[in-house]
RNA sequence: GUUCCGUUAGUAUAAUGGUUAGUACGCUUGACUUUCUAUCAAGAUAUAAGAGUUCGAUUCUCUUACGGAAUACCA
């Protein structure tokens, strides 16, 4: 690649970032590292109406949590600033005005009151207004094409409202080029002219992207597949300004899990999962979202399974470290067709990195989950060893640092109760008798570890001639108050010989 | 409605002008652990439909169907 790598993720601080966007903003990303180029951020809020005060820190924090951390943005290395287009207005107009001169855009002073008239009327007669060379100089709509120079500059100076749109060239097939999807074609004659700065004085979307795009040197527009429709006018404004346009690929885009549509920030409450990264409050409404982050995912988790969102390295390897990603990633090989997102898979990767945490780094996160649990009702103290064993036990059975206690509770603390239906079926009439039994052989070992009290047991067992299921069950039931848990003879000897002990006469007593 | 984009099992995907169309999640069954939400093993399920090019197409072309997006003084 001769020209230096820059590309940016330019979201819109409406609300906090949804997985989709924090797709867009990875794959940005893992482009950038993968040429040694620049990534940047870019907040694009130019609508005031849909300004959400507390959207941008959120998206930040989000990157930050995602370890998707951006080169250039707000308040950081700001060579190319400011970049927050509210910051930029100035600009923007210098563009628009220069498009005007050049007969590229043109002012226009229709309502929105006669634009919408406009447009149910069409709709009646099952037809499609679109301001373009149809009707822009037909007289019904008032621009100047159609006013004189005069009467424009009147309008103007008399303070009427006006915006400022882009003049489409017609009778042209453009064929462009993206990067995912190779060629596509768009007969100009079917564009519209599109507004590119409107009556409040800000630049649309449009002008505003391709103006700072440029002036940014970004060299790749990598977005969501949203934005196909509009890379014809975007190619277009490159060309009426004159400027090399940068290189476009266009994202599938991340489906909901059932029905119809893309995912949407809704549909996280709907449908029980977390869209957001991290939980978000909106303040105006007070509601709280849920976030990947406070549902227990590890950040590595939620980007790896990201990753493999509409892209695969083309091997059999799914697992891999944002370094290794970058290593792999390529844009070519991102899929055409729209993903749809899987919990299962989600929960399977985050499940994966939990297996392969160490289990050292996992008592950590352990910690304040025991001590808030256990409260000081512990059968002993538990030192860091000890959690750790815990941990090595019960972990494979475990996709969340959360699931760990009701794993594992019974390596803390006395069972308070036992499995009502476990109960019945392990314990008989003669279980006492056998559990005496039982205590008397436990009694005599001396050497309380997993092999010795497993070899014992199970010769007295099998000198007894009676069933496994017989104690096992009822020793398992006595220990853990349920049938469940890790090997029963890791468990006795984790508790030791005296707690064991006790449990299975505390259980002899109760059942 | 119009324009653009897309379509390999339930889902995410791999591969190829000639293969038993691979993998993962999920699912089913079995084994093991005489517990399980674990583990292991086995299994079922896919090239949307039709036509064309070709000795041969899932792969290239066209049509249809279906899905998605866009069609705002939102991004």
């Amino acid at each position: 690649m001769t020209n230096e790598v820059r590309v940016r993720f330019a979201p819109s601080p409406t609300g906090p970032l949804h997985i989709g966007g924090v797709r867009t903003a990875l794959f940005n990303y893992l482009f950038a590292k993968k040429y040694n180029g620049t990534f940047i951020l870019r907040i694009e809020d130019t609508d005031k109406n849909r300004y959400v005060a507390n959207a941008e820190q959120y998206i930040i924090d989000a990157l930050k949590w995602c370890n998707i951390p951006f080169d250039e943005g707000p308040n950081k290395n700001e060579e190319f600033g400011p970049y927050r287009q509210s910051e930029r207005k100035e600009i923007y107009k210098k563009y628009a005005d220069f498009l005007i001169k050049n007969e590229k855009a043109y002012y226009a002073f229709d309502t929105a009151e006669a634009l919408n008239e406009e447009r149910k009327n069409h709709e009646e007669q099952k037809k499609t207004f679109i301001y373009n060379w149809h009707n822009r100089e037909k007289g019904r709509l008032v621009n100047s094409l159609v006013l004189s120079t005069e009467e424009v500059e009147k309008r103007i100076k008399n303070g009427d409202k006006y915006v400022i749109r882009f003049k489409t060239p017609t009778n042209e097939t453009l064929i462009m080029q993206d990067i995912i999807r190779g060629e596509v074609k768009i007969d100009t004659n079917v564009l519209d002219d599109k507004i590119l700065f409107k009556s409040d004085g800000m630049p649309t979307y449009h002008l505003a992207n391709i103006v700072d795009d440029h002036l940014m040197k970004i060299s790749h527009v990598i977005r969501g597949e949203e934005w196909l429709p509009s890379m014809a006018l975007h190619i277009l404004l490159y060309r009426a300004f004159d400027w090399k346009a940068p290189e476009f690929a266009h994202l599938p885009l991340i489906l909901k899990p059932t029905g119809k549509g893309k995912l949407s920030k809704r549909d996280g409450d709907k449908l029980g999962f977390p869209v957001f990264p991290m939980e978000y409050l909106n303040e105006t409404t007070n509601e709280v979202s849920r976030g990947y982050k406070e549902d227990g995912y590890f950040n590595d988790a939620l980007i790896n399974m990201l990753a493999f969102l509409g892209w695969n390295p083309g091997t059999e390897q799914e697992l891999f470290s944002l370094d290794e990603l970058i290593q792999v990633f390529d844009l070519k090989k991102v899929n055409k067709a729209g993903a749809r997102f899987d919990l299962d898979k989600t929960k399977w990767f985050q499940n994966q990195y939990l297996q392969n945490k160490n289990n050292t780094d996992l008592v950590e996160l352990f910690n304040p989950i025991i001590d808030a649990n256990l409260d000081g009702n512990g059968f002993k103290d538990f030192n860091t060893e000890y959690r750790t064993k815990v941990i090595s036990l019960i972990k494979e059975r475990a996709t969340f640092v959360s699931d760990f206690w009701n794993l594992s509770n019974f390596f803390f603390i006395t069972p308070l109760e036992y499995d009502v239906k476990a109960s019945k079926k392990a314990w008989k009439e003669d279980t006492n008798n056998l559990m005496e039994e039982l205590i008397v052989i436990l009694t005599a070992i001396t050497d309380f570890s997993t092999e010795n009290i497993e070899t014992k047991v199970k010769e007295w067992i099998t000198s007894k001639e009676i069933g496994f299921g017989k104690i096992m069950q009822p020793f398992r039931l006595s220990l853990v108050g349920a049938m469940k848990g890790p090997h029963i003879f890791d468990i006795a000897s984790m508790l030791g010989k005296e707690e064991t002990i006790s449990r299975i006469q505390k259980a002899c007593a109760t059942l």
